[in-house]
DNA sequence: TACCCATGCTGGT
DNA sequence: ACCAGCATGGGTA
């Protein structure tokens, strides 16, 4: 059963986060405002040492905020979208980037990394919440403004409040 | 504050 | 090959 497929929904403080993923690589996560209508589902047994070891950092997250997520992925996107998305590993919790800096690392502009970091297919776990605008806070999962750049909001908070 | 445009990447035609 | 649309940024008034 190693290529077994699960998934899981999770009340946080910051929303519902749904993981889908297999044995090997987790192949989702979406993190959506928690509203009446959408309860998380009761939580399945996990069938092998990845559910477990997810379940176990996002505790661990969730309970403090500088606890690193560190997960293995498969995603499927552009060369230059991997290339975003795996720059994205240095920044660790608490910390942020701006669009602006991440483009010049990467010798891009500010606006195609926005463009890589909306297609994020596994949030939190890629950390894309870590990079906002020179300016203020920036987008969120495709919105500038609204409940999702809310949820990017609370994640930073979470992670640079005081334990 | 507001407007304007350079920017690089994407998806559709 | 072209073109419009972006989770931006910097310049200018």
């Amino acid at each position: 059963m190693k290529f077994a497929p699960w998934a899981f929904s999770l009340a946080t403080p910051c929303g519902v986060l749904r993981v889908e993923g297999n044995c090997y690589f987790i192949l989702s996560a979406t993190l959506t405002p928690l509203t009446d209508e959408q309860q998380p589902d009761s939580l399945p047994a996990g069938p092998c040492e990845l559910y477990n070891e997810t379940r176990k950092q996002l505790d661990a997250y969730f309970n403090d905020g500088r606890n690193r997520i560190d997960l293995p992925v498969m995603t499927s996107g552009s060369d230059f979208q991997q290339r975003v998305w795996t720059a994205l590993e240095k920044i660790l919790p608490g910390q942020t980037m701006t669009y602006g800096q991440l483009a010049r690392e990467i010798n891009s502009s500010a606006q195609a990394v926005g463009n890589a970091l909306r297609e994020n297919p596994v949030a939190l776990i890629i950390p894309c919440h870590r990079v906002v605008a020179a300016n203020g806070l920036g987008g969120y999962a495709g919105e500038t403004e609204g409940a999702l750049p809310k949820i990017k909001q609370c994640l930073l908070a979470h992670e640079s409040r005081q334990h």
